[in-house]
DNA sequence: TTTAGTACTATGTCTTGCAAGGTACTATTC
DNA sequence: GAATAGTACCTTGCAAGACATAGTACTAAA
């Protein structure tokens, strides 16, 4: 892999966690649901990260799930905020503006160090 | 550290390398003025974070320094980009209005699946 | 009863942020 | 000129998390 898509990949990382919560936020979504409407945003996420991320935010209270059959195949399980998840997000929200912010003004200030 | 610190730090992490290039861009900088200027924007930046990360952009051929003599105290290496390092800043600076138009698109969107 | 498709799970590797501890240089104070 | 304080740079070890890979289980069709 090489440096750029090194340092793209470690900017979308960060912004992984928000943009599931996000997602799921707008209406129960289950693991293929979200895959695809992240490559639809142009956020790629793969089983293998999403997995153990739902997981880990289940875990922490913020989600929870419930199985449903699915016609053809085994059934699905369809995540939602919990009220915890809903308050995480909002904060979130909140970082993420802070951190637009942040990054403009390190990138658009001019010289004035010297 | 709780789930929000730590999933505040991930965000912010996405972006380090970005910022610190960006900065220097602005002007030859040594360690200290950038740990200063994140701190200015509101972005924690710590020495056993800076210092191996220059080290890794410098070994990628983004970053050049050269000592100066400070008025007290021991020598400073300045940092300043090489022209692959400018290049490469203008494709983060891309993979960053990206990345904001991505986000805002999961984050934005109206429910439209059901 | 195979084969294909869909969905969920588990394991190991690699990168990287960061805490903690260390070295070296300069200037001041006694 | 020895001791102390301040500044600057560097290294080591740990932990978190993304992702590749491989595997299990359920359904439907051939």
């Amino acid at each position: 892999m090489s440096n750029l898509e090194n340092t793209q990949a470690q900017m979308r990382k960060g912004v992984l966690e928000f943009c599931i919560l996000s997602i799921i936020s707008r209406g129960e979504a289950y693991p293929s649901d979200i895959i695809a409407m992240m490559k639809e945003a142009k956020l790629m996420v793969v089983e293998g990260t999403l997995y153990p991320l739902l997981t880990r935010l289940k875990n922490q209270g913020l989600l929870s799930y419930s199985w449903k059959e699915s016609t053809g195949g085994p059934p699905r399980k369809y995540y939602k905020l919990t009220p915890l998840g809903e308050q995480f997000l909002n904060e979130l929200k909140s970082t993420w503006s802070e951190l637009v912010e942040a990054v403009n003004q390190t990138t658009l200030k001019t010289s004035n160090n010297e």
